[in-house]
DNA sequence: AAACTTCCTAGCAG
DNA sequence: ACTGCTAGGAAGT
């Protein structure tokens, strides 16, 4: 029997079900049954296996398969989730008083992970023009395959991610062809050997911190971007999620769409030539940049300030709001989003709780669809908070039916 | 420089 | 059964 600890923090900061399996971070499973989360994680250099459980808004429950020291656990957890940065101050003082769209939504428990940044790196090359749900087969697959035994908890094995290392030495593009990641598998082999032979002594994830301290981000990003399959996007993501860079916003299709759509973006003619200029010197960038993505990027962090990445985080959350993950049976599901939200009417009335899932929604309301009958009108001063965690039930669908 | 096309694959609609 | 399309892009032309 595991025993689980508790990590709190303030209310409504983090919610799991919002977190894990929403296309952030790819090898979280869900227990069914015991409504767990469980990956692997390096702690402290060692991949341990991680279980994850949360049925308040105000703090996560979490032990480990084995034993890890419980200063240096709780330390990686408060990193991981990045329990430091205090969002509803951020939402209070930074993106509402910037962006008036923020009066219409809310940050839910949607954090940004500090992620391994060498995990973060080949995951993301394993994103391009691909769904959720495959990213996921294809991330387990690097581990059950490539990584090296770690556990087994619940009827599952679990694996380490594996390092450039050991992607080299025990991968090749044919194997992972034959696992299904087509024409990405040679962007992995060909990522994996460039930091093998790059990083010196340094471990991959050392090595791609190590930019941090004494290059800008223009530079990093740089850096990055001459892995084989990374372009903008994914090293964006890297930067955000694998090296905290909190202000840097990645712009996929979804994000561009909101831009154009939600703040009426279009790039001026002026604006892209100016940007040419800038890019000029700078050997990479400006052969994979798209100009009119990359003006939406500084836009957005321009508007959102220095925690634009999670600023962004949020606003995707709620564009695509639904998450896709790993079953411990092995299967890929996407999952419906279910929520208890505590809904305040008017002043004088009592705070009710009341279910709600996707299904039976009619209203909307943050982003979330609720149903409102005669009795219970939402108002602008409706307080609602949301808890809860996903619904189990699974579809299949793939796609988004908003 | 900018605007194409191609690259794997699974799932779904028509 | 078959085609066409799409899904958190990047590389090649």
């Amino acid at each position: 029997m595991l025993r689980f600890q508790k990590l709190s923090f303030k209310r409504g900061e983090l919610f799991l079900s919002n977190v894990l399996q929403c296309g952030q971070a790819f090898r979280w499973i869900f227990h069914e049954k015991l409504g767990q989360y469980s990956s692997t994680l390096k702690i402290d250099g060692e991949f341990k296996i991680l279980v994850l459980k949360q049925d308040q808004d105000d703090h996560i429950e979490y032990a480990t398969v084995g034993n890890v020291e419980e200063r240096a656990l709780r330390e990686f957890l408060h990193r991981y989730f990045r329990l430091e940065v205090d969002m509803s101050t951020l939402y209070r003082e930074q993106w509402l008083p910037r962006d008036s769209r923020f009066e219409q939504k809310r940050p839910n428990g949607v954090r940004i992970l500090g992620q391994d940044a060498w995990e973060t790196l080949v995951s993301y090359i394993c994103s391009s023009n691909n769904n959720i749900s495959r990213i996921t087969k294809m991330c387990h697959a690097l581990c059950t395959e490539f990584g090296n035994s770690v556990g087994h908890y619940d009827g599952v094995d679990y694996f380490s991610f594996p390092t450039s290392h050991e992607i080299v030495a025990r991968a090749s593009e044919d194997a992972l062809r034959t696992l299904g990641f087509g024409y990405r598998a040679k962007y992995i082999v060909a990522t994996a050997h460039k930091m093998e032979k790059d990083r010196l002594n340094m471990s991959d994830s050392e090595y791609l911190e190590s930019w941090k301290d004494h290059l800008q981000y223009e530079q990093v990003r740089e850096k990055i971007m001459s892995f084989n399959g990374v372009g903008p996007k994914v090293a964006d993501c890297v930067c955000l999620s694998g090296l905290r860079m909190d202000d840097v916003v990645p712009v996929d299709v979804h994000i561009a769409r909101i831009a154009q759509r939600d703040y009426k973006f279009s790039a001026r003619k002026q604006d892209i030539e100016e940007l040419q200029r800038e890019y000029k010197s700078l050997p990479i960038t400006h052969k994979k940049v798209n100009y009119e993505l990359d003006l939406i990027r500084s836009m957005f962090k321009q508007r959102w300030g220095d925690f634009a990445g999670w600023a962004q985080g949020i606003v995707f959350a709620q564009e695509v709001g639904k998450t896709t993950g790993a079953n411990s049976d092995g299967t890929t599901y996407k999952r419906k989003l279910e929520l208890d939200l505590v809904v305040k009417l008017e002043k004088d009335d009592v705070p009710f709780k009341r279910h709600y899932s996707e299904v039976e929604t009619v209203a909307v309301s943050d982003g979330i669809k609720v149903e409102v009958t005669h009795e219970d009108v939402l108002t602008e001063e409706t307080e609602y908070s949301v808890t809860g965690r996903p619904k189990r039930k699974a579809t299949k669908n793939v796609g988004y039916e908003f």
